[in-house]
DNA sequence: ACAACTACTGGGAGCGCTCCCACAGTTGAC
DNA sequence: GTCAACTGTGGGAGCGCTCCCAGTAGTTGT
């Protein structure tokens, strides 16, 4: 009771030190039950356990860094340039996912905005000198270097979408080709004919894909050779007054078009916009469906039809690849090195070494269509 | 070249020692430098800064923090339960806020949800036991035992909002009276004859700080004894249906309804259900305003008139807050203890010990008033 | 019986830093 | 000339942990 120095920074709580005595063990045996080791004998085990439990002990994070030279800390990295992204939900899905994947782990979430080079440097430095055992990048853009760097620093590094369709950083995606088609078959099977589609910018990998998704899905109702109808194809640029005007020249180049597939909600937006503009009526005239299952979507009016990606399983599912690939982790049985084990072809697309993902995305059905 | 483990978490970055060692100084002063003592010679200083450059030094956080006894880390807190709240713009916006002003600190960001006791009672602990030098608490409800705790423990924390008007805990908020006060100021001033208000649930102090700012517009316009028509209050819980049921309400009482302030804008979106199902137009029949400036405001059909608080400057000043509010670091020159200076009475009030912050509101005026 | 294991255990070393004490070197007052 | 009061400086101690190496029992084999 006497110790403690007159003030400074309270003293914290118990330490490892003071739960061995309690527990009437050695400094080394309370270690490794704290770690879950198990080669310590039951007895110990309980003594330990207990002396935790009385003491409230918590360890010390900083210190237990410092002595097992792994920082113990996960970043999330988001770059702000575009704070559209950051307001949509995507981002905080993301993030309840990963968090909720590390909620069990207890390593820490450390959350960095990437706002100009300066930052990125700085960033790409503080990793590359092993201050974080892995980085989790939201929504990189194909110019961003900094997957790179990380890649060349040996620093584990799991990216949200791919930037092309071979990708070599280790990725968690959704399934924008097949999400797209099912988007388009629906429409189909609504008995529409014409039916357009409102791209997003073409030099984003997903923007491609979801065009892909919908030729996929009309070369295979048409069965005519030659395809859709290239003059249904109109760019957007992800943003309302984009879409807006991709549909009044949709509705220019053809003005008996009955329905419109849209790259992104904000896009869907923009479009019933001008289908309004144009006295068209949602969906008796057109229906129309979009991507990404926002806010927007839902109160839209009518709210509207679109494709859900499962977002926060993308987030658990990123910590859960990134763990993989962290040294000294090794994730689960780890069977499937040489083994070639043979992939049941299931929903979830993951290629033999797991640094991979594709996940399924949902149709979400609503009045627009 | 030839030292390194064969492998193993791969050798971390320079450290303290070799970059003394470089600039032909001890430890000590490298140390010094570093941290920006002034009691340091020009030229030492000189030859560590040049040191740093070349090596690329990044200072270890684990070893600084355990060294130094303070985590170098601020919790942000956020409890998940209503995830509404998280899909809205305030959370993103919140930590853009607290990520900028942290970029120069370089402080540590430790997220974390909270999702039920069990998480509530870890995080406790842990920041009872000092791993974090404070703590951020994002939408803490009146009944959330976590700011007792945190101050029981001695741990700084600051709350966005409060939860009653004398709230003890430090704190940032909006000035949601006043916000309420411009936007029915607004309505009247379009010549609106009867205001109605969509209130949220009355044991959210915010909501009710909205009746009364509605409220006092009215009896400062109307200068009748009596003030505002009780019946043109209706409340709601904050939710869309709770919005489109308040509005069938209201305008069941008196038909004759010409503007509605609603406390959300989401339920301004329930309202504007409602006033379309009733055939009301807006904002011929009905002028509309909402509060948050959320997404759902910009993209209604018309656009929302909305009140938009500072909510990035509000992460901005919970950071400096708590700051100020952590031992060692103290802020500003920290002139006003004794010294009572006169504030001026201007738009942040701040009361003196700078432990209570309101920030103003703004009017966003789009189409639907 | 003794060696050769295996199953646990205690505690030293050391992670990279900050704190602080001791010790120059310099100045100024007496 | 002495003594104090500085200003810079180096480096020891130690933060709370993990790693790992000896060590002690207990078990099995020959």
């Amino acid at each position: 009771m006497a110790a403690g120095r007159a003030e400074g920074t309270g003293r914290s709580g118990p330490t490892l030190e003071q739960v061995a005595a309690r527990a009437g063990v050695g400094r080394g045996t309370a270690s490794r039950v704290i770690n879950g080791s198990p080669r310590v004998s039951p007895r110990a085990r309980a003594a330990v356990e207990a002396a935790v439990a009385e003491l409230g002990y918590v360890p010390h994070r900083a210190a237990r860094a410092l002595a097992a030279g792994s920082a113990d800390t996960l970043a999330l990295v988001v770059p702000e340039q575009e704070n559209r992204l950051f307001a949509e939900p995507y981002f905080s899905e993301i993030l309840r996912g990963v968090s909720s994947e590390l909620a069990d782990t207890d390593m820490q979430l450390l959350l960095t905005l990437i706002r100009d080079e300066r930052s990125r440097d700085r960033f790409a430095r503080y990793a590359a000198a092993r201050r974080v055992d892995g980085v989790l990048l939201v929504s990189v853009h194909g110019d961003d270097p900094l997957p790179e760097l990380l890649r060349d620093a040996g620093v584990p590094a799991v990216l949200s979408g791919r930037r092309s369709a071979d990708e070599r950083v280790p990725h968690v995606d959704s399934d924008n080709v097949v999400g797209a088609q099912i988007a388009v078959e629906h429409l189909l099977g609504r008995g529409r004919r014409k039916v357009a589609t409102i791209t997003g910018p073409p030099d984003m990998y997903a923007a491609r894909c979801r065009l892909e998704g919908y030729r996929e899905a009309l070369r295979a109702a048409t069965r005519t050779e030659g395809g859709p109808d290239e003059r249904l194809i109109a760019q957007g640029d992800f943003t309302e007054e984009g879409g807006r005007r991709a549909m009044l020249r949709l509705l220019e180049r053809d003005p008996w078009v009955d329905a419109v597939f849209c790259a992104s909600d904000v896009m869907a937006a923009g479009a019933r916009l001008a289908l309004r503009e144009a006295g068209r009526k949602v969906p008796e005239d057109v229906a129309l469906v979009g991507f990404d299952d926002s806010a927007v979507a839902r109160h839209m009016d009518p709210p509207l039809t679109t494709v859900r990606q499962p977002i926060e399983e993308m987030g658990r599912a990123m910590v859960r690849m990134l763990r993989r690939l962290m040294p000294g982790e090794d994730g689960p049985p780890d069977g499937a090195r040489a083994k070639g084990r043979a992939k049941g072809g299931g929903a979830d697309a993951a290629d033999e070494d797991g640094t991979r993902l594709v996940l399924p995305t949902e149709l979400i059905r609503r009045s627009s269509s």
